[in-house]
DNA sequence: TGAGGCTGTT
């Protein structure tokens, strides 16, 4: 890892600090008051020109007072259209002995910046100078450390916090929280939000995003309601984390409810708030709440824009999708790269290629965005989604940047959608180049040679994966029931009724079979079983799980929302039409890419997935 | 008090 010599440089600084006592030296610095009319004028600069005029004149009347020049720096990192950080750097390193407060403000710069590198050497600077680091220099450590997943760094920062008394204190937790979260470390995250005495709402904020984002859905929703009972007063960010744990989570009837408590509070003022409410309604299956979510908004920003046009092209409305984008130019808003990445992907999952790639065109030319690897991404989507795989294989040869597994991985699928065996075999020694620990490589390309009744390929193959070790992520699917979420896996024997949900699962696919559905059990990835016992593999999947357990736990006639994370897979594709014609229920289902609406025994994919 | 923590859109 890049990164790794500064971490080690700051971990060096933290033995110092750990076996010697820091020394806290008194800033020498020019100690004369400065006028309040200089500091007055600061923040109304309007350019640099203005900035550096100001500069001189503090040079030559306060000999670089440093509580003028601290908030010179300030402004320069506060305003990134007017100075730079170079600029701000000029200044700093323009006095001689910067106390801890210009630091401070140096390295909050760096981390708005998005130089978690540059802030990391700073503040291991002050550890160096003697200078005592306090409560700002631990936020913006931590930060750092978040942004490049460095655990053991961080948790020694925890230590270190912990020694200087600022280990409890209320704004370095939820930079602990969140330093733990981004290190994939829940338990400690929880750990540190279960030692703080009396929580502000900024710790349960982050704590609520931790346990959302890892997958902990009812944890995240019984802290939500913890809050709210604890009396503290939910911000405007407590809602968006709120509801984007609902986006995650799948959790429609908890997202009605927030939205209500949203609009009862005043938080509909807000553009962020909406569109937040926008992705969540999106994101659990509704499109007709988020379009109307999208209507009422009083002003739409870029972000704004771009849900809706996101929320569009993932349901399979690509047309709509398209025609927004029309309306925000007309209405004045600039599309960013994300506006053109739900763009592409509405293109690539409606079959329209030339306009996918005239939009490329005109995002790169017109707009002036740098394409970014997701960009290309879709754009390989597209072609391969099409069945124009040469050319989505040349497309990746020609790229300015090394492609990565997950491009090389995007055309494998649609190798495999479109039967090429040959090609997905030149494809998967390109993947393994780079990567052979990926498990779901591997049953692609066996699928598809067990398709094709290429056995010998099968057993290679499945071989090939045992002695890599590779690891596949296991199914696993999730279904809200009156405000609770539950989660099945594959071949799941942990819930707690699944005795009863297996038994209703063999009703069920007698019953459907009875209707004409033929279980596919050429997906079955292991060659030597016989026929019965791989249609046994497949009846417990988890996306059928939890649609069994959707049929046996809510009134007949309502809809049934899953949530999956991988794609789904063709056999349940299949039996879900059956289920929603016979059952005369609509299934709504997300999976990793995108969302398949079931109703009277058809799919709004068209199948063209 | 010269500087804060948690943040949505693939």
């Amino acid at each position: 890892m890049a990164t790794t010599p500064i971490l080690q440089c700051v971990s060096h600084s933290l033995t110092k600090l750990n076996t010697e006592a820091p020394r806290h030296e008194p800033n020498t610095a020019a100690l004369e008051p400065p006028s309040s009319s200089i500091l007055s004028l600061i923040p109304k600069c309007t350019s640099l020109r203005e900035l550096k005029q100001i500069q001189a004149y503090t040079i030559k009347t306060h000999q670089n007072n440093p509580t003028v020049l601290t908030k010179l720096i300030n402004f320069c990192t506060s305003n990134p259209t007017i100075a730079s950080m170079d600029h701000a750097h000029r200044m700093f390193d323009k006095i001689p002995q910067p106390d801890i407060v210009l630091f401070n403000t140096m390295a909050r710069g760096y981390a708005r910046f998005d130089d978690p590198l540059r802030a990391i050497l700073l503040c291991s600077q002050v550890l160096c100078s003697g200078l005592l680091p306090d409560d700002y220099t631990f936020s913006s450590l931590l930060k750092a450390c978040a942004r490049l997943k460095a655990l053991e760094e961080g948790k020694q920062l925890h230590c270190l916090a912990v020694k200087l008394g600022v280990g409890d204190n209320m704004y370095v937790c939820p930079t602990l929280i969140n330093m733990y979260t981004a290190c994939n470390d829940v338990d400690a995250a929880r750990r540190v939000f279960d030692k703080i005495g009396e929580p502000c709402v900024v710790a349960y904020n982050a704590i609520i995003t931790s346990c959302a984002r890892n997958s902990r859905p009812n944890e995240a929703l019984a802290l939500f309601r913890e809050l709210q009972e604890s009396g503290l007063k939910p911000t405007d960010v407590t809602m968006l984390v709120a509801l984007s744990s609902c986006a995650l989570l799948g959790a429609l009837d908890l997202g009605r409810w927030i939205h209500e408590y949203v609009k009862k509070n005043g938080f509909d003022q807000y553009v962020k708030v909406n569109t937040a409410l926008i992705d969540m309604y999106a994101k659990c299956g509704s499109l007709d709440d988020a379009v109307s979510v999208f209507k009422d908004m009083p002003r739409r920003d870029t972000q704004a824009w771009s849900a809706m046009i996101v929320a569009y092209a993932t349901h399979g409305h690509g047309s709509q999708a398209i025609s927004m984008l029309r309306e925000m130019k007309k209405a004045k808003v600039q599309p960013d790269e994300i506006t053109f990445l739900g763009i592409l992907y509405a293109c690539s999952h409606t079959g329209l290629v030339e306009e996918g790639y005239e939009y490329f065109h005109s995002m790169t030319h017109e707009y002036g965005i740098v394409p970014s690897i997701k960009h290309y991404g879709c754009m390989i989507d597209l072609l391969g989604r099409a069945g124009r795989l040469e050319e989505a294989c040349k497309f990746i040869d020609e790229l300015p940047i090394k492609p990565t597994p997950i491009l090389w991985r995007t055309l494998l699928s649609s190798c495999s959608s479109h039967g090429n065996v040959e090609m997905a075999k030149l494809v998967i020694q390109r993947i393994f180049e780079l990567d052979d620990s990926h498990g779901g490589d591997y049953v692609i390309l066996s699928n598809l040679c067990a398709r094709n009744g290429r056995w010998d390929d099968v057993n290679h193959l499945r071989k090939m994966m045992v002695d890599k070790g590779a690891l596949k992520v296991p199914g696993c699917s999730s279904i809200e029931v009156n405000n609770v979420v539950h989660e099945f896996f594959s071949g799941d024997g942990v819930h707690s009724t699944s005795t009863i949900l297996h038994h209703a699962l063999d009703e069920l696919v007698k019953e459907l079979k009875l209707a004409g559905y033929v279980p596919d059990t050429s997906l079955v990835f292991y060659a030597d079983i016989e026929d019965e016992e791989k249609e046994i593999v497949l009846r417990y999947h988890s996306e059928k799980l939890a649609i069994t357990y959707g049929l046996l736990n809510t009134p007949p006639g309502t809809t049934i929302r899953v949530v999956k994370n991988l794609r789904v897979c063709v056999d349940c594709h299949n039996a879900a039409k059956f289920i929603s014609l016979i059952f005369g229920r609509q299934i709504i289902l997300r999976d990793v890419q995108r969302f398949h609406h079931f109703k009277d025994g058809k799919c709004s994919c068209g199948d063209y997935w």
